[in-house]
DNA sequence: TACATACAC
DNA sequence: TATGGTGTATGTA
């Protein structure tokens, strides 16, 4: 822990400079000291959407941000937006005196307030090593992205001028602009009227926002299409939603460029090995020898660029007309981002090699990353970082900075790997006998917003409709879960949350059950809050399911299989490739999909080569680096980047191949 | 386990 | 007048 913080003066002068912001924030005055005024005049950046989304460059964002504001000032919404706004400047705050107290610390003992980082980049050495070393060395993982995907599949059916004028998906809420609307500012997540205005105004009255109700039966009919499309380049795809899949297209490009094979003939293939897979894995091994020779022709990047944009072609075919973006790198993290470079309608290309990765990632704005969002994106400003090249630059601040799990995700992404973050929901065909536990969803939930100010009645008439609505689908799923939350948000937006857990030997599935927990927590919620309970949302949800529980009980391997279950099962998968191709074994691409389709990947023991988050446990983790520099400040010893070294193998090789 | 936040689509 | 729903992960107590 950063242990007892010391007020230094202008720390405190600081802190107070945040506070007085609290009265009025938006345009406040600039942060009072010299360090670097993080929080303040950012401000609205945290409360309007900053992040640039595809067709919204170039557009006169000072206009389009006035009228936001200026449409959403006084309004409920915008001051907790605010609230959570001095929230973010309070953490700033306090990571800035962490940072002051250690400086201060290391200089008393040194002199030079910054040796420290230095030492801890040192001490990250190794493990940029492997992290970098471990890199896959091919751009095969695929990112495909529709292009304004729900308001796409609606013009898809309506006169082609429509495509002409600023559309979007929704009423009072906009889910999906398209480009002409983009140009006005308008995009998802940003309330109706507030489009309305902004097409109104910055075309001086000369056009209309055209709002069109959603289909979620239309959209989700098309993405079966296209899914079926694309399930031909990798028959393991994951679908993120309904209008995102990433693929890993390397198996397919062996055989179509690598072998010469026709298409029809890989998918054939391609199908078959795969839906075994899923089950019989010894079969699939047995198959693997057949392929034996065939591992990874060395097809040229271009060629697998044209694969992707056949693909991309046969979607707009099979779709009558659906355009997408993609994005092709060594990981999916960067065809992520590339898949955004190039939209809509085309397609960006990221080579393996770590040049050519740092090349791309390092101009990048950090908020490119995902996983960073406006929050942690204010945050890295407020110490400087603005691209991912500062992120790497200042990556022994990083790790000072931020707790484990972050600090380990910013180091990847500096160099260009993070966690995919995705935690695929498995959307497709369920098997079997899938208790759809096995999905490996963790929780399901209802809500709804309404307008505040309901009776208590009608309060619990509504909580009832949720509790039905959500029994109902765990009927459907047949999910049974142990915990049920209820969720509260008041009229000022700000949310409550309530669990219990049920007695050993209960389970939620029933709604009259849930109806009962439901109503009393409500009312305790209410009976805390007296006075002032006016609801603007109920939302339940069921978690901790039955039969989750034999899953994940190995005890001793807490940060490996920690690291395994936020990894996506698609870079699992990957790097197991990278590990087969690094040492002689030659894994083929058959296991390699076996792993994919594991989507627990918890036996996946090769992954320990790219762990680096034992580095970073409890013991051996950052508190070992931080001895580490201070040692190395104290007398400049070198050993115990050695002991860094040695910590991890013996740990984790034992890795037991569970389940 | 309980609660609050951040993030993604 | 007025700012969504579903799901996961992480941190802290």
């Amino acid at each position: 822990d950063s242990g007892s913080v010391v007020p230094y003066p202008s720390l405190v002068a600081q802190s107070e400079s945040t506070q007085r912001n609290t009265s009025k924030s938006g345009s406040a005055s600039t942060a009072a000291m010299g360090t670097s005024s993080s929080s303040s005049s950012s401000a609205s950046a945290l409360i309007i959407s900053a992040c640039d989304k595809a067709g919204m460059e170039g557009i006169d964002r000072t206009r389009v941000d006035e009228i936001i504001m200026r449409e959403s000032a006084g309004s409920v919404y915008m001051k907790q937006q605010q609230k959570r706004d001095q929230n973010v400047n309070v953490k700033i705050d306090e990571l800035k005196q962490k940072l002051a107290a250690k400086d201060y610390s290391m200089a008393s003992i040194n002199s030079n307030a910054t040796s420290w980082r230095r030492a801890g980049e040192h001490a990250l050495e190794p493990i940029i090593d492997e992290l970098v070393q471990s890199r896959p060395r091919r751009s095969t993982c695929v990112v495909v992205d529709m292009d304004g995907f729900y308001i796409s599949c609606e013009l898809l059916s309506r006169p082609p001028e429509l495509g002409n004028l600023p559309c979007c998906v929704g009423g009072n809420m906009i889910t999906t602009s398209n480009y002409v609307a983009r140009r006005y500012g308008v995009r998802a997540a940003m309330p109706g009227w507030i489009g309305d205005k902004l097409v109104e105004e910055l075309s001086n009255g000369k056009e209309r926002l055209i709002h069109i109700p959603s289909n979620f039966d239309l959209y989700t009919r098309k993405a079966h299409i296209i899914r079926g499309a694309l399930a031909e380049y990798d028959p393991n795809l994951r679908a993120y939603s309904l209008d995102e899949a990433y693929l890993d297209i390397g198996p397919y490009v062996d055989l179509r460029v690598g072998r010469g094979w026709s298409h029809e003939r890989v998918v054939a293939t391609l199908a078959s090995t795969s839906k075994h897979s899923c089950e019989d894995k010894e079969h699939v091994d047995e198959e693997v020898g057949n392929e034996e020779e065939f591992i990874h022709c060395n097809v040229d990047i271009s060629a697998i660029a044209a694969v992707v944009k056949e693909m991309r072609e046969k979607v707009k075919v099979a779709t009558g007309g659906l355009t997408c973006s993609a994005g092709l790198a060594s990981n999916f993290m960067l065809a992520k981002i590339a898949s955004d470079q190039n939209k809509p309608n085309g397609q960006k290309v990221v080579g393996p090699s770590h040049k050519e990765v740092l090349e791309f990632v390092h101009p990048l704005s950090v908020r490119k990353v995902p996983g960073i969002g406006r929050v942690m994106e204010k945050m890295l400003n407020a110490f400087d970082i603005h691209i991912v090249h500062d992120l790497y630059k200042e990556r022994a601040l990083v790790q000072f900075l931020f707790k484990p799990a972050s600090a380990r995700f910013l180091l990847r992404a500096s160099l260009g790997w993070s966690n995919d973050s995705l935690d695929p929901s498995a959307p497709e065909d369920d098997e079997v006998g899938s208790s759809s536990s096995a999905s490996g969803q963790k929780g399901i939930s209802k809500e709804r917003t309404f307008s505040a100010g309901k009776s208590w009645e009608e309060l619990n008439s509504k909580l009832e409709d949720v509790c039905r609505s959500l029994s109902q689908s765990m009927v459907e799923k047949n999910i049974k879960a142990h915990t049920i939350t209820l969720k509260v948000k008041l009229h000022t937006f700000d949310v409550i949350t309530r669990a219990k857990t049920m007695p050993r030997g209960i389970v939620l599935q029933n709604a009259d059950q849930m109806i009962v927990e439901m109503t009393e927590m409500l009312l305790n919620v209410k009976r805390q809050h007296k006075g002032t309970f006016s609801v603007r949302l109920l939302g339940v949800r069921c978690s901790n399911f039955q039969g989750d529980e034999e899953r994940s009980q190995d005890s001793g391997q807490m940060d490996i299989s920690k690291f395994i279950s936020t990894c996506s099962p698609i870079r699992a998968s990957h790097n197991s490739l990278v590990h087969s191709t690094g040492t002689t074994k030659m894994t083929s691409r058959i296991e390699k999909k076996v792993d994919f389709a594991q989507k627990g990947a918890q036996t996946d023991a090769q992954v320990k080569n790219t762990d680096i988050s034992s580095f970073f446990s409890k013991e051996k983790g950052w508190n070992k680096v931080e001895e580490f520099e201070t040692a190395q400040v104290l007398d400049s010893g070198t050993n115990s980047t050695h002991a860094l070294h040695s910590v991890d193998p013996g740990n984790v090789s034992s890795v037991p191949a569970s389940r």
